[in-house]
DNA sequence: CGGGGGTTTGACGAACGTCAATCGGGGTGG
DNA sequence: CCACCCCGATTGACGTTCGTCAAACCCCCG
């Protein structure tokens, strides 16, 4: 589904840019320019490899990805989801080896962010750069209320608390709207993000759907009740623009 | 334990810096010069809120602090530990909002580190520019390792899986050697960093001693049978100097 | 008309949380 | 020096959440 053919593939990257920062008319001219390099993914390829020193850099055009560890036994966890629009490898300090793998979790079209990279090293990019490093911290901030849903939420508070996330995390890059969304993810994969079993994220979904908190049909999520949702999940409550509520 | 007057304060963070890049001499004696605005902190004391914009960067001396976030009702989880020679918002790229609160766990001393970013800043100390970068790439590692724990390990390998890392993390600080050091965590601490009930904190501290696999008291770890420990818990074996293990 | 991957369901058991009481040790005031 | 106190550690009983195993189901595709 997300592998239509765009007419304006780069649309998900500039309107997620354009939420961390206001960028120029040179600067949306160098991103729409990125044509060169593009890339097609199957589902399940590794798109990069733990520990790998210069994985070069990408935006995600379309499909989703998912950064993970795989550890000897077989057990999976995943840290997060990449979804189109996200930077891949972008970190401005570059040539470090990258912990944890990204793997391709639909059919996935990313594209090479070098010259993005350069212009920003050039110092010709500003709010560029800006942006870029404001989707660092966001990421960093993602990471850290994963921790918090896996380490102190019950598990329907962890589906709905990740729902709650994908939502705004996709209505930003141009997909679906405040309640609706795709979402292209098998239960075992939610399963390996959330750390529960397949069998238990199911029942949990169908707990929510019983509630009429969600639908959840071919691939496409829907929130009926937000709100309830967030107060049920302690999901902190943000405007999509700043993502940061305040407390006093 | 910990707070017991040092005759040289700053030596744990430059064993820490030191075991990330070979420094200079004068970045040493930069380090070394680090006197002014040595704070004491008691127990419970926030060092950094949530949210703020310009916490000023600072090293660990003594003590432990944790990076922690609360929710409303109550919640607490633990990201992580920060323990002497680590430092504290030095983010080498400054004035980002932090998120998740930095509280004292024991008493603590700090030392301000504007010296040593300003001269990184100047561009007089590459290689403190390339172990604070080293360490900041780290503290991602030791996050995603935290992600792991809460996921996909069991209360039994969370436990020794996190007394794996922080036996490691203090012996390259100066504290303790390979097998013992020390702990000033109670129980409810341990159980807000690993997502668990203080009971079954407690159960599984007593089932690792039953089996002889560590000891504890009043402060102080004994982990008994290092490599045993590690191959239960999932823990990578790898080297003090470069902890990355090889793979292939 | 079969396959095959993903979903759903039931039965059962293990892991983990909660409640509540007790214990133990180090500090402190008398 | 001693009695008291308080916080943290420990223990038992019990309940719930969540995992495992296994089977059925469903739907999309070839």
């Amino acid at each position: 589904m997300t592998g239509r053919f765009a007419p304006r593939p780069l649309e998900p990257v500039l309107r997620r840019l354009r939420t961390l920062a206001s960028l120029s008319d040179e600067e949306v001219l160098l991103v729409r320019a990125l044509t060169e390099r593009r890339e097609r993914h199957p589902p399940g390829e590794i798109l990069v490899h733990e520990g790998e020193t210069a994985p070069y850099p990408r935006f995600v055009i379309s499909g989703w990805a998912a950064r993970q560890r795989v550890l000897q036994d077989g057990r999976r966890q995943i840290f997060g989801f990449l979804v189109p629009g996200d930077p891949i490898a972008l970190g401005l300090r570059t040539a470090e080896p990258v912990m944890g793998s990204v793997a391709a979790i639909t059919a996935m079209e990313t594209i090479d962010a070098e010259p993005v990279l350069n212009a920003i090293h050039g110092g010709d990019a500003p709010q560029l750069a800006a942006a870029l490093a404001q989707a660092e911290q966001i990421e960093r901030g993602l990471l850290l209320d994963h921790v918090v849903r896996l380490g102190r939420l019950t598990a329907y508070e962890r589906v709905a608390h990740l729902l709650l996330e994908l939502q705004q995390r996709l209505e930003i890059a141009g997909y679906g709207d405040a309640h609706r969304f795709p979402l292209p993810l098998t239960q075992e994969i939610l399963a390996d993000a959330l750390g529960l079993s397949i069998v238990h994220v199911n029942r949990t979904l169908q707990q929510l759907r019983r509630e009429r908190l969600i639908e959840l049909r071919s691939g496409v999520a829907i929130l009926l009740q937000r709100e309830l949702l967030a107060s049920l999940a302690a999901y902190p409550v943000a405007e999509v623009p700043s993502k940061r509520a305040a407390s006093a």
